[in-house]
DNA sequence: CTATTTACTTGCCAAAAGCAACCATTCAGG
DNA sequence: CCTGAATGGTTGCTTTTGGCAAGTAAATAG
């Protein structure tokens, strides 16, 4: 299921687990109408707007056909925008709409309040 | 579909998430021949022996249905062994067989009992 | 200018997992 | 003791998730 060249990407992952930011996703999700994955494009496009697709794909260790759809609803659900980078016509640049960071603040917030209680236990050494 | 199980499905996802990215990190020794959810049967079994099919259920947050189907196959390759509650006879105490034990036990030092330290914190608090 | 690489798209497919209907067993109330 | 509801598990079916490979357009190396 896995690609072995992700190796590298998959290690950055992981230290984000560490230092919060997927539990911090993880834990607002829990009232959102997106899935999972869709959660983790909109929480990246939210913090660090301007990635290209291929950027998404790496980061988040996911096929990039797969990114390639689930950008295409986003963009259907007028969540995201993209705009052709212009020194490579290839690439496009990735962000929230207006519509996009409205819909994904309250889920955004909602994992801020929660963050706390889902990491703590993680640094202590058992339970 | 909707109100009811929203969260408890958000919760399965988040942890397949949350295991996903262990899994990612281990892929090299978890590739081997379990499925990551299956690891998680495994390490349960290993570590609880004589739960039902529906504690595993709970624990792991997944469907009765799908369980159901991870187990057949199992103990279909001997790995897994089930015998009749006297006290039930609807449920079922599952244990590893010798053969389980000793296909699982390589996997369970390397990634496992972290993936589990890590998993811990999650299942108290959110639910 | 051509060949190759790169970013993305699309068709196809397999695995993962949920849902609902079902059977067998247990259990609770009359 | 019955009967109906709850519970544990199984099975058919479907959706979701995500990978792979082939294709297109753009960039870049030679």
């Amino acid at each position: 299921m896995q690609n072995l060249d992700h190796h590298a990407q998959a290690l950055r992952a992981f230290n984000r687990f560490y230092t919060g930011r997927i539990g911090v996703l993880g834990a607002g999700l829990l009232a959102s109408r997106f899935s999972l994955t869709e959660s983790r494009v909109l929480w990246e496009l939210a913090h660090r707007p301007g990635l290209s697709a291929r950027d998404l794909a790496r980061e988040l260790a996911l096929d990039a056909g797969y990114i390639s759809r689930l950008l295409a609803g986003l963009r259907g659900q007028g969540l995201v925008r993209a705009q052709r980078s212009a020194q490579d016509g290839r690439q496009w640049h990735l962000s929230l709409s207006a519509a996009g960071r409205r819909a994904f603040a309250p889920l955004d917030q909602r994992s801020q309040a929660q963050a706390r209680s889902l990491l703590q236990p993680l640094s202590a050494p058992q339970q």
